[in-house]
DNA sequence: CTAGGTGCAAATTATTTGCAACAGT
DNA sequence: ACTGTTGCAAATAATTTGCACCTAG
């Protein structure tokens, strides 16, 4: 009925207690427009009490957990993001950093067209794809 | 006529001093067959007396100098490879980290399906694209 | 000759580990 | 109660900076 429960379910189906660090990562997770770094996160939670240390581990249970995946968004550092069942990727300012979604990159098409002509691979499980230009303001 | 020299003209139109170690790091970097990592470029150089922290600056120039380009492969740490005018890309295994590499990701559709559906953003300079799945020697 | 580049030492920053106290189930 | 989690301290790893000396052009 709630959100907070929906939340709770998500960690507990990922194998994961919900407590109460995990729940304000989530939130704070859910609430941005776009991948947050270790440190962005500590900053935005640290006056609540909670570890730099905590920030890390509770990504890497996220991620092993399928709840976050990590983006390598380049002049940014390596970020976080909740992971969507219809995979986005991003498209980001090199020079302010905006961030903006994009979906359809059909992975389908991409992956065999890489899997015909590949020796040792079968599939594709996993990918990243994320790209980079200049934003309209800062083009001017 | 020799390679040599194809080299040092390489860095001079990058506005780089033919150096020792750029000269090095860069046949390092040619010599391999996937990126390579700061580390591992530095342990394979090391008896030569090269310093860690060049390797950082000259990879960091080379960037700049559009000789590399640096790719985030996940499982391993920020790697290194010689920008190649045909962009390829790779494919990883996610338990050895064993790299292929592939071409034709068809960049231009990608691209213009984004920015048709972008607020923001009219050009795409640059993109980053890596598949992940497991190797036929380690899904057995 | 002389500006850019290098090695070395040291500072910073990022990430990981150990452990005792704590909290979710 | 039992076990996973957390905070805190501290270790380790990764990256950057300052500076005197060196070297390619």
């Amino acid at each position: 009925m709630n959100h907070s429960s929906d939340i709770r379910d998500r960690l507990r189906s990922a194998g994961l207690r919900a407590t109460t660090p995990r729940l304000s990562i989530l939130k704070t997770l859910n609430n941005a427009t776009r991948p947050l770094s270790v440190d962005e996160i500590f900053r935005s939670l640290s006056r609540t009490g909670l570890d730099r240390v905590t920030v890390y581990r509770t990504l890497e249970h996220f991620k092993r957990g399928g709840i976050v995946r990590d983006v390598d968004l380049k002049k940014i550092s390596r970020s976080y993001e909740l992971r969507d069942e219809n995979d986005h990727h991003h498209i980001v300012c090199i020079s302010c950093g905006k961030t903006e979604d994009f979906t359809g990159c059909d992975i389908e098409t991409l992956a065999s067209r890489a899997l015909k002509n590949s020796r040792s691979f079968t599939s594709v499980t996993e990918h990243s794809l994320e790209l980079f230009g200049t934003c309209t303001t800062c083009v001017r």
